[in-house]
DNA sequence: AACGAAATATGACCAAAATCATAATTCGCC
DNA sequence: GGCGAATTATGATTTTGGTCATATTTCGTT
């Protein structure tokens, strides 16, 4: 069991903000877990005891919707805490979250870390501007969804990715993201991110890997309206 | 100029959980103002300086999207706290505030109140659970945005307004908004918010008293698919 | 290698909503 | 009370994107 007093993953998040002491209660009581690509994190509806901090792999947060159909509000990766807000509110969640790929987390119990919250103001503060980061970036989403083409969300979509996660040697989006996945992202049908995302590679916009993507014109991709 | 803490308003937002001692020293530097219908509070871009306590009236938390249609992320109303994420983040606001009716709100310097959040832990507990709630809205209006119709939405939004901010001695809803702010709600155009109004006024889901909306058949609305 | 399932692709058609145009109504203001 | 501007209303038309149907391809499993 690695400790967290020397994980150079917490300089990512809000853990950063610990003392050593109390990284090593905190290092004492976690639980280092391997997730499978496709496992289920949490669900919706689901009391979430703790946070989860992410040592390697990628998870997908979203919220089922009347429909039946899966919309995804959130990306997360490695570096990234996961169900913080369970710290704070004592509510289910109200996202399922599930593995994009294989991952490596470190559970850390809720009543651990609680107390931490409530006595250390400087991680206290950071956990608010990581809300209140958040809070912006799901300001800018809701006007996308409301305002934008399909077209302009997926190629938003893409850029993010490829600003926020980065690209592999070849030059692909290091995330590699099903159809399916990219339609509950924009928030359209399946076969509409489809032939969005074949006009791209049409236009010369974006180029196929095998299933990875790679952005050949990123300013033709921001001049999408 | 009143004091803070014997302000009733306090009990509506997280500045309760404040001791009487930074409360006085709260009240001491607050400036109280009234805010006409139509103000702009503050805008996008600009540097938030401090929180505003709203003591009287409503108003709008809008974004500018490219095509140059505001959309409304948040309805705020007496006893909220506006702009309290300036308290965490040095970043510029994303949002515009303008008042929907005549307000009387208390502005407190960014300055007094930053160092109670870092010192007095029940208060910045209690700001996080206030994220965290708005971070869950959030969610839950992307997917919405993402996979309802605009009848779904609008029917929603009445709804909401309805259940959140009350109604009037006749039955209205308490919070009367133009049908370009309907539109601006649910990420519609201006005429198609307009047809869909009339329409649940054929259907008599709804009636018009002068220009406020009284809810006739909340069930029916519920049922809108 | 062969099979079946899942993912991707594409066409045809339809429904929802945007846009453009034009009235009708309301409201502030002189 | 009347004028002009803003708001609300409604119609006609077009565009976008959803749905359904059906191939085609990819991939894991045996």
């Amino acid at each position: 069991m690695s400790k967290c007093e020397q994980c150079i993953i917490k300089q990512f998040n809000s853990l950063k903000s610990l003392t050593k002491d109390e990284l090593m209660r905190i290092s004492s009581c976690k639980t280092s877990m391997n997730i499978k690509k496709g496992d289920v994190i949490f669900d919706e509806g689901e009391t979430i005891n703790g946070v989860y901090c992410i040592k390697e792999g990628i998870c997908k947060l979203s919220k089922l919707s009347a429909n039946g159909k899966d919309q995804i509000v959130k990306i997360v990766v490695k570096g990234d805490l996961l169900g913080y807000r369970s710290m704070v509110s004592d509510e289910v969640s109200n996202l399922q979250a599930v593995a994009l790929i294989d991952m490596k987390v470190c559970f850390i119990p809720k009543n651990e870390i609680i107390n931490d919250l409530q006595t250390n103001p400087k991680f206290s503060f950071d956990v608010l501007k990581e809300m209140a980061h958040n809070l912006r970036e799901a300001d800018d989403i809701i006007v996308n969804m409301a305002q934008k083409s399909v077209r302009q969300r997926l190629a938003e979509t893409l850029i993010y990715i490829h600003d926020s996660f980065g690209v592999n040697p070849d030059k692909t989006l290091s995330i590699l993201l099903s159809r399916e996945d990219f339609a509950n992202i924009v928030g359209t049908a399946t076969e509409s991110a489809i032939r969005v995302l074949s006009q791209f590679k049409k236009d010369g916009l974006i180029s196929m890997v095998g299933k990875k993507i790679r952005i050949e014109n990123l300013e033709g991709l921001k001049r999408i309206e």
